[in-house]
DNA sequence: TAGATTGTTAATCGATTAACAATC
DNA sequence: TAGATTGTTAATCGATTAACAATC
């Protein structure tokens, strides 16, 4: 967390949840969607954490960001938990999206997402290569990346993704910026220099790989 | 980090280097590589740190897990640390990998390798689609399932990224156990339940998703 | 030498885990 | 009631940040 988002943090005086526990909130509800249509209505913490393979009580914890109550000797309701969940991490309303760099990642998280539930919807994929524009990508379409601003003038879209080059992710962060996007996520090497209003997340492949092959190697020693 | 990966940890006497850093390491070698190519023979941990968005002490840190040493009032030469860092991450020789699941993600996975610097590189591809079976992507082929078995034997492949539909992602996982294969890349929304000595990292999508949402909606709190 | 930078050691911060009281 | 589970509060653990000595 940078200094300026701490301090705004404290300002509204309402602690931000963190990270870890976020990035575990989907695979809760991934699961929880799964008992759910197998028909079991209340689920324990225990059990939860038996199939994730996490401790209980860090279920408990995670669990309590969305509001919903347990029963003791019960568990959740697997129902009532699901919307929770889904009305905290906004996975129940669209949440429209631009994509810019209609490569293969980009076309990949299009195409993903009639899926999969990322939680966005990429309403517009740009692009400034001739042999793309025009073309859909599932159901989006690929346009030429000129028409991006005259087309967030009507639209007010906040969140992008960012799958262009790398030496063009800057130039195109800026001019995003410059459209209304409030929200950038991330899939260049680019560190981006942006407003501290702008939220951006940050994601490499290469991190997972790191982290996979230093595992290997290091098991191996 | 589970009970028995930390009781390994414990017994090498050799503490691992923390996820978090793992994580930072490729970002310092792209930029790293970035500014060699620009000539710029010695840099310090501040500029990089300025440049990266992130703490100096932390740069320090994070590049003293290769083993290099910087000098007072030069920093650190950035060819001797471009080497140490690809080194360190195991991206100087070619982890090969199979890929299970050649939909979206996989094949962008496949694409995405031949022009950014993933650390792996995939061999073969496997799917059960008669129509994807034969053909290539990149210069990937894409092989039908039942073949992994035969060419696992041949080729002595470690790491796989699983890109499944969530339902096969178990069954197919134990099968790449089954075949020798040692660490896992697991893109599905499965929690797979593995021997304890293979070592999985779990990549969801969603996660990114889900912090991006939360931070975006509570800014507008 | 003076000054900038590294590198180590200590302090802080935050997340996870453990303990236990409350509750149905 | 008894017992399992939640939920809160405290302890632990680990990573980040700060301080400062060492060094070129």
């Amino acid at each position: 967390m940078t200094k300026a988002t701490k301090v705004i943090a404290l300002r509204k005086n309402r602690k931000q949840v963190p990270e870890p526990t976020l990035r575990r909130l989907p695979g809760y509800l991934f699961f929880l969607e799964k008992v759910r249509e197998q028909g079991v209505m209340n689920i324990s913490a225990p059990s939860i954490g038996k199939e994730l393979k996490c401790d209980p009580t860090q279920v408990v914890k995670d669990l309590a960001v969305t509001g919903v109550k347990g029963k003791p000797r019960v568990g959740y309701n697997t129902y009532e938990l699901c919307h929770a969940l889904e009305d905290f991490l906004g996975f129940n309303h669209v949440n429209e999206a631009f994509l810019v760099g209609a490569g293969n990642l980009g076309s990949a998280l299009m195409a993903y997402q009639e899926h999969q539930t990322l939680g966005l919807k990429v309403i517009a994929a740009f692009d400034v290569d001739e042999t793309k524009i025009g073309q859909h990508i599932g159901n989006t379409p690929v346009l030429e990346y000129s028409k991006l601003f005259h087309l967030s003038n009507r639209l007010d879209v906040e969140i992008a993704i960012l799958t262009t080059p790398n030496n063009v992710a800057q130039e195109v962060a800026e001019d995003l910026v410059n459209c209304g996007v409030k929200a950038i996520w991330n899939f260049t090497h680019e560190i981006l220099d942006l407003p501290d209003h702008i939220i951006i997340q940050n994601t490499s492949m290469s991190s997972f790989a790191a982290v996979l092959l230093q595992r290997l190697n290091d098991s191996k020693k």
